[in-house]
DNA sequence: TAACCTAGGTGCGAGTTACACCTAGGTGGT
DNA sequence: ACCACCTAGGTGTAACTCGCACCTAGGTTA
């Protein structure tokens, strides 16, 4: 089937939205939980679309050092990412009905070609 | 809000399922009335969309020169094209449901914020 | 000391997309 | 005759994105 979008964005904003403040490699570990798509979503997608969600605006980061370990980014949305993601909601839910439509249509009863047989 | 895929292959299947045959022109005017997203469509896509269906043998082509005008090149599914149309709606209501089910979540009500604090 | 886990990246070739542009048959107006 | 416009099917290419490989660095366990 191959090049379905993975919707990286939105499932970023969301995950931020639920726990608050998060860090890129924990969000690494939940993203196939809240992910649209059974895809698997790239360590590289995900460290450059947080960048680019901040170069936007949307999250705010800092480091945070006093947790052992690696320094983490720790993320966290901004009111302006909370409307982001709400205006990813109102798009997602039209294509979520769109597609329901289309599997509807798709298994819906014959082609023009071999139209109507197979009644029971 | 920018990268939504198109899904042009899966609405280009549903089209010639539905229609029977159909060539580019006449597929482009109908694009939008079955469109996924209500991102507009490319002609260029559109055309390489159905060469690339071709070339994995889910629809077939010939030419048309005797309704005027320029010559047409008309499309088909084949038997292949429609079970790869299946796969497709399979896939969309999976993905439908996730979609609905990301909207739900991320209009649930506050943030991890300010609900309660998290511990650690 | 080596192996492994956490953490955050970068480099880059391959693939995809968006926009502009091209060819060509046919019709209607002046 | 000439032009504008519609139908029809493309191509060329610069810009952008993606996937894979790779790198740095702190800390723990055997």
């Amino acid at each position: 089937m191959g090049n379905l979008s993975r919707f990286v964005e939105p499932v970023l904003l969301l995950l931020l939205k639920q726990k608050g403040r998060s860090y890129g490699y924990d969000l690494a570990g939940e993203l196939p939980q809240h992910a649209l798509t059974d895809a698997e979503i790239e360590r590289a997608a995900l460290y450059r679309t947080l960048r680019q969600l901040e170069e936007n605006g949307n999250v705010a980061s800092e480091w945070e050092t006093d947790q052992g370990g690696p320094a983490r980014r720790v993320y966290r949305l901004t009111p302006q990412g909370e409307a982001h993601l709400e205006e990813w909601a109102t798009v997602l839910d039209h294509v979520s009905k769109s597609m329901a439509q289309f599997v509807v249509k798709a298994r819906a009863a014959g082609s023009a070609r071999s139209a109507r047989r197979k009644p029971r």
